[in-house]
DNA sequence: ATAATAGTGTCTCTCAGACAGTATGTG
DNA sequence: CACATACTGTCTGAGAGACACTATTAT
């Protein structure tokens, strides 16, 4: 009938226009109170030698949420040789797609983007002159209305994507306790603040930070225990069960 | 050379995994104070007989956006036929992808949703059963945590789509003056206020509303001109220039 | 002692919710 | 007149910004 024949046509693979579909991960941390992203530099054409986001095909098997999660492990598992050290994905959710023709000049890719965060131990990046996979400080980087004009320029549109991955952020931490996902357990108010400053690029005022914290609850669970700072030792917290913030700690 | 040579697999169109993209608009209006939604029904498998989002194929020749403005302008173009009335979109914007294996059946489908409002001025739907295009009133459909539990089932994951695009509106609605894309230019008040309420599933208070969005700079411009009600008659507004509310306007 | 950070208390201003009351149209 | 909606004014409580002050460590 004609529903079988249209289902059929469904399956014809030449139906659909050639489009490559792949995901790109913006990985960010809090290094030395600086807002950083992981990049990876290109080995091959075209941007050779420039540094881009970590990504990769969508393969048939996983979902988009996969692919970004296969793609980040794998670039981890870089940063676990070069580094010495695993990184625990403090959380991960789709930031939105990217598509224009002519945005890779190979072919037509429609790019799904992904935001992650993660907190950072490491000591230092080993001055491995050979690694291709490191964190950059989103102010060195040329990314219109953040970095400096004059940073290291991106391949591709990832600049833009970063751009709109640090919004994303920005507004994140306003009302949502995501926060936290930049630390590991436990961790200090202070260290939370500078979470805070380093992503909004703003300072924050101490006292007020810390009522509007400790007044919400489910942000942050005290655990009773006190860790060494350059002054007066200072409690220590876990993650609360809360996950939105009411009402918002909005920025400056 | 090797650069060369790995410049023009990039080329090689068996690399990459044969996924198509798609667009999918959800187009919601006010419409006697429900929100709702434009769908189709599709006439071949799978789901025939069943509603779905407007959508299509993305071209090569078009982008992301592009390709959701044109769906929606064929789907438009039957509104016009149908209704006798032309749609003017006031907002549309990517909402995020749906690439779940298994979500079209026939074949890996990655679809790149959008977002989009425009106001209603069609006294009501005509009669035509042989329509293929209508508005949905959101709670008779079903979808999770929105409409009623018997209401008519949706094709592929078109539901979470909705509810997805659903909740963006209203989080949309707090911290922006997007509420004015459902409206006509003039406006009364009283219209803002039922697209809060209508969108929110919340009744608000006359006088604080007003206050809020009189206290907002930028929001809505007085015309002057006055329109006649059930009751006094309502001063006209204009859009403002603001596209964010500061401080935003909080569901209740 | 000073320096540095953690933590507490308080004043004031803004603003949201609640609610009373007035204004201006129609039937 | 009643009724409906538009519009204005005021009280109150929650919460943010600003700031002063105290607490506890290291040097």
């Amino acid at each position: 009938m004609t529903g079988e024949t249209e289902f059929l046509a469904g399956y014809d693979p030449s139906r659909y226009p050639p489009v490559a579909v792949t995901v790109d991960v913006v990985l960010l941390t809090v290094r030395a109170g600086r807002l950083s992203v992981l990049l990876v530099e290109r080995r091959g054409h075209p941007f050779r030698g420039s540094w881009a986001l970590p990504g990769g095909f969508v393969e048939p098997e996983d979902d988009l949420d996969g692919a970004a999660r296969r793609e980040l492990a794998e670039e981890t598992g870089v940063l676990v040789s070069g580094f010495g050290e695993s990184v625990a994905l403090g959380h991960l959710e789709q930031l939105r797609s990217y598509g224009a023709p002519g945005r890779d000049p190979r072919m037509r890719v429609v790019s799904v983007a992904y935001v992650g965060f993660t907190s950072h131990n490491e000591p230092a990046v080993a001055g491995s002159d050979a690694a291709d996979v490191r964190l950059w400080a989103i102010d060195d980087l040329a990314i219109a209305g953040v970095g400096s004009d004059d940073g290291v320029p991106l391949a591709f549109d990832h600049a833009q994507i970063i751009a709109d991955a640090i919004e994303r952020s920005r507004a994140k931490l306003e009302y949502t306790t995501l926060a936290t996902a930049f630390l590991d357990e436990p961790f200090t108010l202070g260290e939370l603040r500078r979470v805070y400053e380093a992503v909004w690029g703003e300072t924050l005022h101490e006292g007020n930070f810390r009522r509007k914290v400790l007044s919400t609850p489910g942000f942050v669970e005290p655990t009773g225990r006190t860790a060494p700072t350059d002054g007066r030792p200072a409690a220590l917290y876990r993650r609360g069960r809360a996950t939105r913030l009411h009402p918002p700690i909005l920025r400056p």
